[in-house]
DNA sequence: CACTATAATGACCACCTGGTCACATGGCAA
DNA sequence: TTGCCATGTGACCAGGTGGTCATTATAGTG
């Protein structure tokens, strides 16, 4: 178990109300620049408070932005649960299903959360970056993994298959999925950002049915 | 046709020693620092000139920025038409697998190139980054595109999934395939990046496989 | 009220950035 | 040699950064 985030006691101190409209403005700063460009300088002016409270509440830049990357893993773990209560009784397609569905429900809630994990992914020299992204797949691996050792019990998972294998691939097409919806150059042409709720649902079947069957045409 | 990146005929009447010991650290500072937090004086200091003359060279860093990512272009070009000429023969599968060790070698010559790549999919505030992933991204479905038409006509890819459909999980495995290989903690597990080049052809190989043949079982 | 502990403040610091420009240098022509 | 002009130079600029700290304001206690 990682040690939880802890800001200095003089933040947690601070009414509801403040610390919440501190942590959104500092959320929209990193979204916005990531953290090598984020400024402090902004976020103090935005929130309408003085640097030297900022710096009451955390120890320097660094610490703001762990915090903030703290309720990022805590608002996933939310999703990720609701996920799993919702398709306890669905099959291992299914399962997939409602996890790419938490996925763009996450990045409807919580865009700007997103889009600081997405900056994370390459940015260079933020602090812990390696711990904080391993956390992050940790949480897609715990979720996978069981799910495809599970699935291959059950029959409808090849067993000829590599259990890395299998979650590398459903990573590797649920993550672009989320990357293409929230990044249309990223889509292939599939325009996801622009589709009603009814036809993004139909992409995921069409993606799934890929997942199950492949791309080559049956043959007996 | 996009009108090919000049830069100021200083630039061109220097030496090729020293142009191409310019290109070089403005790549190494670029691929590791990003464009944003790149500095021209770390670049004028490595290379030994002075600020000066590099704008003698180049209107600004974004004039810079964008030579370097021609020549990134131009190699992604030359590795392409490699990879092309390569599979002349192969059915739609193997050009894929051609596709997947194409990219590979690249990362291997051109690390750093990657790397800018990388970068720039999710910095913000670049200039024409819009534009430049655009340029990389059409490589793609240039590539793919016709790859997918011509094995739906012959037979090996199905003929009830859009083209888009089919180059967007193309696209999706590909690349974080090449991810990975480049970001071990992008792997899901599959060390890609410690393996030696026959267990890589192996990894390629079952990727491919599930591409074809899903991750579900045959049944007849 | 006075006293105290805590919190809020913003001027200030050293450092770095991209970019400029007056000047020095060097090679070539007359 | 003299003049010329393209090239090379680095001190300098305004503006920004993360971070500090002496000072002030506030709230609670007796």
């Amino acid at each position: 178990m990682s040690k939880p985030i802890v800001p200095k006691s003089t933040f947690m101190n601070l009414s509801e109300e403040k610390r919440s409209r501190i942590l959104r403005e500092a959320v929209r700063e990193f979204a916005d620049k990531g953290f090598q460009k984020a400024s402090l300088n902004a976020i103090v002016a935005r929130v309408g408070i003085a640097k030297g409270s900022l710096y009451q509440y955390f120890d320097n830049k660094e610490a703001l932005f762990l915090f903030v990357f703290d309720r990022f893993t805590d608002l996933v773990k939310e999703v990720l649960a609701e996920a799993a209560a919702a398709s306890l009784e669905a099959d291992f397609f299914g399962q997939v299903r409602v996890a790419v569905q938490a996925g763009l429900a996450f990045i409807d809630r919580h865009p700007e959360y997103y889009e600081i994990y997405l900056k994370l992914l390459f940015e260079q020299a933020v602090p812990q970056r390696e711990d904080l992204i391993g956390k992050v797949r940790l949480f897609s691996r715990d979720y996978f993994g069981p799910l495809c050792e599970e699935g291959r019990r059950q029959g409808q998972v090849r067993r000829d298959l590599p259990t890395e294998m299998v979650v590398f691939v459903l990573d590797a097409v649920l993550d672009r999925f989320l990357q293409g919806y929230a990044k249309s150059y990223l889509d292939s042409g599939l325009a996801l950002a622009g589709k009603s709720r009814s036809e993004l649902a139909a992409a995921v079947e069409a993606v799934i049915d890929i997942l199950r069957d492949g791309l080559a045409p049956k043959q007996g």
